[in-house]
Formats: structure tokens, sequence, C-alpha cells
RNA sequence: GGGCGAUUAGCUCAGUUGGUUAGAGCGCCGCUCUGAUAAGGCGGAGGUCCGUGGUUCGAAUCCACGAUCGCCCA
């Protein structure tokens, strides 16, 4: 019985991962986690909602992965943790979602379908895509509180936002704007402005160039352009940059003579001149337009950049326009319904979209000689965010919170946090610079139901809890199953000024005020009792265990230290949150914050399920693994968009196998030698340690500390970059140098690497869960009776003390080694070749490790000291020492010892340019030719030189190396085990390397060498 | 128009207190090891570190201005 399982030659992360979910399952590994943490220092971390209404893709696998990655961490440091995964519920996602399931496609047909059966859809989607979500995280190695979650659309959280609404009214934040806004005609809502971002896409509108003729100037017109056909029926005025000088055309055309330098004009006027004149406007017999009287105003943001320099106003249609009328005291025709059509009084217009209308304006414009130019254009143009529609403005009644008050409060409390990478601290600063007031209002069912109870009387009555509603309730409160529509729409309430029987308005809320209310609602602010599963309330019935829990428990666990999403919540969860936390104590609701950029596919394009380069986090998960892809999350610098697919997958796959194989060199000897480990050695190696051995141990320690350095400042990139470092020197310096040491019962060999292994693994474990897991139950859990069961279960390796002085040593001597390898390689030796010297300069650390480099570049001797009898040297000013000492003589220094123009007196000092440089104040390169029988090579104040002369000993050495590389081919040719002992007959020519019999037979395991009548060398199983 | 970033090898990107000859991976060429083996190692070619100016003994790094790209706001 082997002590390690065998590891095959590559690992199937597949199936090593779905092993190590059946182990944590069986076992009970996080629950036992979680119950020694119980009562520890706590790490409070609050986990955005994910809205559940899709299967995750791959850019949720980004933010779960480091949300996962720092919560493991901090268990390993013993952490008490919360672990409670959130659910958004309700609003248009989901709506949208079920709208496309059923195969509604308006407002209409919503109603048609029932509110009620409408709302019993979006939970069950809810609850179907939760599952969903929940299984691919934990594939994904997330370890939550799974049968915990919170679900935004409870009663709980409901009540809760209920509370904020209340305490904003009472500070007189809440009011109702009478706007012209963005507005999606499919969903028949307005979006605010932190829905607007990111919506832009190329759109082709039309573009023309309209007359509007002058009244009392025969023949004259103002020309102004438009994208927007549609907007022309609800024209009221013109405006003009007054300080902007226009131009009359032959044609009798106005426009700004910047726009057309080369034309021609009649007449000039500023911009001031032409204010006040009347014209006709394009529509003017339209019911709608009765009485109006078109006139041209002024307006200093009239651009020159684009059109001719006259804007066309209309109020009912436009952000500006409708800022404008108030200015002007202008009529503003609202010429769209909530689905985007005309109204009655448009004439043929009539129950016509913006789009349908288009041809049709174009066409009567040109019939009246109205149309200059007709064309088209491509602009960056806004689109609903859900359903991709393009937006209109319309003018309409949302309630809205004002930011005023505040606006600085929320910059203060930003001012505490503690943002990764930093200068998103300075983003979030813009945003809430330049924030609008909050627009919290939908046209729309499966949402939040605003609680605003508007009475007649004038008097806003806003409802703040449940018991409130119950209290002041007048009806309805029977069928009333949850604080959803259309059941909270049958209650109706005292108004709490005159007396009257008031009702709710129909508007539901803002989802970003359920997913910002979460540092209140799950933490149990202001909550006298302890309830259990009093989170699973309403909507949420039936889905959580989730408890609600007391005001104390808001006090151990608010604010929480860290939180992380992706760059977009900035002006979503991280704004929506704080405002709600600033509005309710003050301060800010998480301390610190890890954000991330965006995922393209990796050849940088945006991923798009219609471009078919779109990876969702199933597909990745089955083909990548979880640990690959973690990888490639973690070594991601945050601040930069992150490439991802399935060739970046595979080069992190290959690089994961060096360590994979490091393990399994040592699997497969410590099998062979029966090696058998001790856990207390990861405490503390008290073997009998060879300079190699005590390296390696130096080199995990320092892996350690820079892997726990990193983390403590929720830098993955840097965990991983380590982590990469170390498994190089592992299994290039360590196993490379010491390999003949596992070929016997090396008791000190193995117990290093073993822990050097282990230790590494612990490391990783928070970014590579699943295969640090897998070699921690092999290497560790399984041989040692004594060690915890699970990698997670272990407490964090503390680095202890870092032996850097040999760490440099080591350097030093790689650096020789490298050089020496540069010097051989320049003398068109093979390394198989011995060679008798090898002389090194300038490297003193390494000169106790004289036998590792000769062994290295198989020289017979390694001198250390005199290598100017081979070459040049050339002296260079230590810069750090001599910049603060010469200031500004250096550069005269400097550049007398690039030309040798210097001598050396008596105690090795460097006489130069007037000055007097100590040894320790320079920086010795040797260069320059030897002759023909030295190969050198130099870098940076060390010089190697080697020794290239043959002599026929190293000669006839260099014919054994061959031999022994050949036969060895032959073993492995011949398909034999690492242990099989072999039989080898040479031909009489090789009569010669009897003298090195022996060692011969050492090398290729020969029980038998004999010199026979053959003319190749064979060889045969014993 | 304002804000925030980015610009480093053919490609993808590291490079947090300013320090000597700027790194990695991939790709390319050559060599090499062969008991990690459809891997590994070494070497080479390849860089005006976007530009200009400034601070400094010294700038990829700090400052100013400009260019280009991206994101956010207006």
């Amino acid at each position: 019985m082997p002590v390690f399982r065998p590891l095959p030659s590559v690992p199937d992360h597949d199936a090593l991962e779905l092993e190590v979910l059946e182990r944590w399952k069986r076992e009970g590994t996080f629950d036992e986690l979680r119950a020694r943490n119980s009562g520890g220092p706590t790490f409070s971390f609050m986990d955005g909602p994910i809205t559940a209404n899709n299967p995750m893709a791959a850019h949720h696998c980004w933010g779960r992965t480091l949300k996962d990655v720092f919560q493991r961490y901090k268990a390993m440091r013993g952490f008490d943790q919360r672990y409670q995964n959130g659910f958004d519920c309700q609003g248009l996602w989901v709506e949208v979602g079920v709208e496309r399931d059923l195969g509604l496609n308006s407002k209409k047909e919503i109603e048609e379908y029932g509110l009620a059966e409408f709302a019993e859809r979006c939970k069950e989607r809810v609850a179907q895509y939760g599952e969903v979500i929940t299984e691919q995280s934990k594939r994904l190695g997330m370890w939550m509180d799974w049968d915990n979650d919170y679900y935004t659309f409870s009663d709980t959280n409901i009540e809760y936002i209920w509370r904020f609404l209340e305490r904003v009214h009472d500070n007189g934040w809440l009011y109702v704007g009478h706007r012209s806004v963005e507005w999606c005609p499919r969903c028949g809502t307005s979006l605010s402005q932190h829905e607007l971002i990111n919506s832009y896409e190329e759109l082709t509108h039309p573009s023309l160039y309209v007359r509007f003729p002058l009244r009392d100037r025969e023949g004259e017109s103002l020309v102004v352009w438009t994208t927007t056909p549609w907007t022309l029926p609800a024209n009221v005025a013109a405006a003009v940059k007054p300080d902007a000088e226009y131009g009359l055309r032959a044609s009798g055309d106005w426009v700004a003579v910047a726009r057309y330098p080369e034309d021609e004009f009649v007449r000039r006027a500023r911009g001031e001149e032409l204010v006040g004149l009347e014209y006709e406007g394009p529509f003017d017999e339209l019911p709608a337009q009765a009485g109006i009287v078109h006139r041209v105003i002024p307006w200093d943001d009239v651009t020159l950049e684009d059109g001719t320099g006259i804007v066309h106003i209309a109020p009912g249609a436009g952000a500006e326009d409708f800022e404008l009328s108030k200015v002007h005291d202008l009529p503003v025709l609202a010429p769209i319904d909530e689905a985007g059509r005309f109204y009655g009084d448009y004439g043929e217009f009539e129950g016509r979209s913006t789009e349908e209308v288009e041809k049709p304006v174009v066409v009567e414009l040109e019939r009246r000689g109205r149309l200059v130019e007709h064309g088209s254009i491509t602009h960056r143009y806004p689109v609903c965010w859900r359903c991709a529609t393009p937006l209109v403005f319309r003018i309409a009644d949302d309630w809205l919170i004002s930011c005023d008050e505040i606006r600085d409060q929320m910059l203060a409390a930003n001012a505490t946090v503690e943002w990764t990478p930093a200068f998103y601290s300075k983003r979030m600063d813009d945003w809430l610079r330049n924030m609008g007031d909050w627009n919290i209002s939908r046209r729309r069912y499966f949402g939040l139901p605003l609680p605003f109870y508007p009475c007649a009387c004038g008097r806003l009555n806003v409802v703040g809890s449940l018991d409130e509603l119950r209290e002041r309730a007048t009806a309805g409160l029977v069928q009333l199953q949850e604080l959803h529509r259309p059941w909270i729409d049958e209650v109706t309430i005292r108004c709490d000024s005159c007396g009257e029987d008031v009702r709710r308005v129909p508007e539901v809320g803002d989802a970003w005020l359920d997913a910002g209310i979460v540092p209140f609602s799950t933490l149990g602010w202001e909550n006298d009792e302890w309830v259990e599963g009093g989170h699973a309330t309403g909507a949420a019935r039936g889905l959580s265990g989730a408890d609600l829990p007391d005001h104390a428990y808001w006090e151990k666990w608010f604010p929480a230290d860290w939180v992380s999403e992706m760059r977009e919540q900035i002006r979503l969860w991280f704004y929506s949150q704080s405002f709600m936390s600033v509005t309710l104590t003050g301060r800010s609701p998480y301390n610190a914050v890890l954000t991330y950029e965006k995922l393209l596919d990796e050849t940088g394009r945006e991923m798009h399920r219609s471009w078919g380069n779109s990876i969702d986090a199933a597909e990745a998960l089955d083909s990548m693994g979880a640990d690959v892809m973690r990888w490639m999350f973690c070594e991601q610098v945050p601040s930069q968009n992150l490439k991802f697919g399935y060739g970046p997958a595979n080069e992190i796959k290959r690089r994961l196998l060096t360590l994979w194989n490091s393990v399994a060199f040592l699997v497969t000897y410590a099998n062979i030698e029966s090696f058998r480990p001790r856990y207390a050695d990861l405490a503390g190696l008290d073997a009998e340690l060879k300079p190699l051995d005590r390296w390696l141990v130096a080199r995990t320690q320092q892996l350690l500390r820079e892997a726990e350095q990193e983390y403590e400042r929720y830098w993955t990139p840097g965990v991983v970059r380590a982590f990469d470092a170390f498994v190089d020197d592992l299994s290039n310096w360590y196993i490379r140098r010491s390999r003949r040491r596992f070929y016997s019962d090396d008791d000190a060999a193995f117990r290093t690497l073993w822990h050097a292994v282990a230790q590494a693994s612990r490391a990783i474990a928070p970014v590579l869960p699943f295969l640090a897991e897998h070699l921690w139950q092999n290497l560790v859990a399984d041989p040692c009776d004594d060690a915890p069961r699970s990698v997670f279960l272990a407490p964090w390796p503390e680095a202890g003390e870092v032996d850097e002085q040999l760490l440099a040593e080591v350097a030093a001597v790689r650096r020789v080694v490298e050089l020496g390898r540069q010097a051989r390689s320049t003398s068109g030796i093979k390394l198989r070749q011995p060679l008798r010297r090898l002389v090194v300069e300038g490297a003193p650390s390494a000169e106790g490790h004289a036998e590792e480099i000769a062994e290295e570049l198989r020289v017979k001797e390694v001198t250390f000291g005199d290598a100017k009898s081979f070459v040049r040297f050339r002296v260079k000013p230590d810069l750090r020492k001599l910049g603060p000492k010469l200031g500004p003589e250096l550069p005269k220094v400097r550049s007398a010892l690039e030309t040798f123009d210097f001598e050396q007196d008596d105690e090795g000092n460097f006489l130069v340019a007037g000055h007097t440089l100590s040894q320790d104040e320079v920086l010795i390169d040797k260069t320059g030719p030897a002759g023909a029988e030295w190969a050198h090579a130099q870098d940076d104040g060390v010089t190697v030189a080697v020794d290239t002369r043959l002599d026929p000993e190293l000669e006839l050495e260099g014919r054994v190396y061959d031999l022994i590389h050949r036969l060895n081919s032959m073993r492995k040719d011949a398909g034999l085990e690492l242990t099989d002992r072999v039989r080898v007959t040479l031909p009489k020519s090789c009569a010669e390397l009897e003298r090195h019999r022996e060692w011969i037979a050492r090398e290729v395991l020969a029980v038998e060498i004999r010199f026979g009548d053959v003319h190749q060398p064979q060889l045969e199983q014993a």
C-alpha cells in the first residue's frame, strides 16, 4: 500500500473538483470550519445581490471568485463570517424575463394576463434561477450559507425600504418631478440616470434639414437640423446662439455662418437680432398646435459643432427643450403616450409610434417645400438597458429623492472607504458630485410597492411599515398575501391629515432600492427581537431560512469590512447602498471595496450571445474547471478588462502542470522509498537539513509571507505571481538540484520537499481550493492521522523568520550558474561534456556553494576571486551610494569610468576625475577577450570564465555521459519501469569506458555490464 | 466641455516608496536536458517604456502640456 496515491501524468481538473466537492459535502467541511471560527474575530462581507433571472454568465464567476477567495482566506485565519448570499428578485429584469417566456410584449398584454398571475410567474422564475445560480456557484467552489440567502422581494426587505422612504420624506427630500425623461416605450416607464449609462448603441436615424418660414419676412426661413422627425409636430420654438453670426443665403435660408464658412450670404446678423421673430411651425394645422405662437429664442448652449446653428425646440420631447420652456415660458406639447404612440390631437399621426411617423413627416415636409435636405446619420443613441428599445423623451411625473443635502455627506462617507484599485475612489467622488436627483419610481408591476398615499387634501401619506399599514388600513387587508401588486393596491388607508380614504400610487420602485437596503434589512437594524426565519417573508416565504436578526447583531456586523463588485456598481449598488446608509446612519456601509473591470472574449470583444462569442458559466465550468477559471480571475489586474476564453485557460492548465509534476515527482519517489510524512513538520522542520533544504524552507517562508501580504491588501495578482515564482524555484532549482537525493532514502530531502509542497498548497488554497484540497488530502490528510481533514481546517500557515541571507546566497548561485551556462553555450561545448575549471568573480555570497555550481555546470573545480587574468574589467559607479554623495559631479565620474580613465591605488580605491571611490562604492564588470581557451560571460558585476580546454580524461568522461544518456533513452524506449534492473552489453570499441563501469551501472540501474561482439550498445531487462 | 484611466517586445500584459544593462507568458530562431518526457531548461532576435518640456546626480516611474484609445459625466 503506497503512502501517497500515484498522480496521473496530467490532472483531470473536472473529475478532481467533483471529487473534492463530494468530500466536502460528505464530511461537512464547511460547517465544521464555520463552527470552528464561530465566536472568533469577525470579518464582515456583504454580498451584493445577484439577479435571480438567468443562469450565471462568465463575468459573474469573476466577482464570485474574488468574493470566495477572500472569504476563504479570512476563514483560514480564523475569522467568523456570515456567508450570506443574496438574490435580487424584483423589478424590470425579472419582469422582462417573464414577459419573454410568456410571449407578452406590452404593458397592455401584461394587464390582460393578470397582475396576480404575472406576479406568481415572476416568483417562480426567481425560485428557478436562484436554484440554478446556487448550483453553479457551488461548482465554482463558492462557500456560502446556501440555505439562508436573502431575497430582495421579501416583505421584510420591502418594509425596510419603506422605513427608508419614510425617513426621506421626513427629511423633506421626496418630491414629484414633472420633467422630460428618457422613456422606454416598450417597457412603458422612465429610466433613471444610472440606468442610462452603458446603454448607448450605434443607430441610424434620419437626418433632416427643415425650413421654418419667418412671418413678416417674405421668402426668408430658418433652417434647423433634426435627427428625430417625430418631435417636429411638437415644435414650439427655434433657438439661436445670441452671440453667433448668422447669414442669409440667396435662397432665403438662415444658417450659422460658422457652419458654412464657404457659403456666400446676402445678409448677416447676430443671433440676438433674430430673437423674437415669429415663424410658421412645421405642423401648425394639427389640433395640438392650435393657438401656438412659434418664435425664436436665445440659447447660449446652441452648438456650432453640427447642424445649422439653429435648433428646433420641442419641450414635450426633449430634456433641454423642457428646461428652456420654463425659462422662456413656452407651451409644452406632449405628443406621445406611455407606449410611445401619438395622442389623438396629432391628426394623421394618431396612434402611431415615433418610428412610424418618420416617413409621413418627411413626405409632408417635402410636399410643402420645407425640406432642404434628407439623409441619414449613424450615431450613438440611448436604448433601454433591458430590452434594447431606443428611448424617447417624454414628459412624465416621477417620484424623486433630492440629492442636495446628502451629496456632501456621501462624499465625506466615501472618503473613509479604501478602494482597490485606489483610483476608483475618485470615480465614485465624480459620480457623487454629478449625480442628479434619484428617480425612484417605475410604472411597472412586479417591484417594490412605493408606500405613497397622496390625498386630495394635499397630504402625502408615506407608510413606514407593515404594522402601520395594517393599523391605518380601511380595506383590503384580508387579501393581502404579500407586499406586491396587485394585492397591495387593494389596500386603502386613512389620510392622517383629513381622515379620508386614500389609495397608493400605482408606481413601483427602482430595483436599486431593493439592493441598497440589504446592509440594514439582512442585519436586523433597529429590530427589537430576533425573528427566526424572519427574512423569508412575503414572496420569499419557503425560499430561504434566513433569520431577521436583532439590532445588536447589526451593531456587530455593520458596516461591512469588505465588499466587491464590478465597476458599474459605482453608480448602482455602491451608490444606492451608500445613499441609504448615509441617510439612515450618516456613514458608509462598507470600509473597503475591491472593484474589477469588464469581462471580454479572448480577442477583446464584448461577449454577446448573438455574436456567438459568449461563454456562459456552466460551459466554462465544465470545460475549463473551476480552479483554472479562478486562477484566470485572480491573475488579472482588476483595473484592466479581462480577456476570457479557452486559449488563456489552456495556458493556465499548462502552467499549473509544473506544480503537478513537482508533486508527482515527490509522490513517485516517496512511494518507492516508503517515505512517511509527519504533520508536525509543517510547524517546523527539525531534520538534519542540507543547505539546499534550508534554502527551500526559507523560500517557502518567503512565499507564505508574500502571499499573506498580498491577500491582506486584496491583491490577487500579487498572490498568483508570488506562487508562480515559488513553483518555478521549487521545480527548476530545488528538485532539479536535489533529484538524486530522492533516488535513495534521503529523509531530509523528502521531508523538505513535502513540507514545501504542503505549505504552498495552503498558501494558494483560497485561489485554487480544489487542487489545494486534493493535494492536501493525498499528501497530508490521508497519511497523517493527526492532520486536519481539510486544508481549510488547518490554520493559516504563519510565515516564520525568513533566512534572507540564504535566499541571497542562492540567488547569487543561480546567477553564477546562469552566466556559466551562457559562457558554456558560447563555447559550443555540450553541457554533457565535463570541463576542468570555472572562475567566478563578483559573487562573494555564492562562495559557500562551489560544489553546487560545479555540479550544475559540470566542471571539476570552481574558484572564486581572480577573473582578471581572463578578462578586462570595467568599473561602474554605485548610483545609490554615489548619487547623494557626488551630486552634479556624478555624470563626470561616470563617463570617466566608462572610458577607463581612472587609476587604482594600493588599497584598491579608484581615483577618478578628482574623486576617490572606495571599492564598495563601485560595481565591477568583467568584459573583453580572454583567448580561445576561456569562455566567459558577465552581468552586472558578476563575471564567470570557464576553461574550455579538454584533456583525455575529460573526453573520456564526456563519452561516459553520452553513453549513459543513450542507455537511459533505450530504457525509456523499451518501456521499463523506473526501478527495473537491466543487463547491458557494450561493443568492444567502448573498452576504454571499463574504468567507469560502476558509475555507468549505477546510472542506468545495470546489474551487469559486459563487453561483447555487438556494434551498438544493447540492453535487456534483468 | 469636465472627470477617471490606459499607452511598455510581433501579440497579451507585469513593473506602489525615482536607482545602474526595463521584465514575464505566448509566438519566432538556435541550442540543450532526457528518471517531470506530446513536457522542462538555456540562449538569441525583437523596446525612442506615446510625444514634448520640466524637477532631479538619476525618470517607464514625479510634475506640466499635447496626442491617441477606453470608461464615466454634461
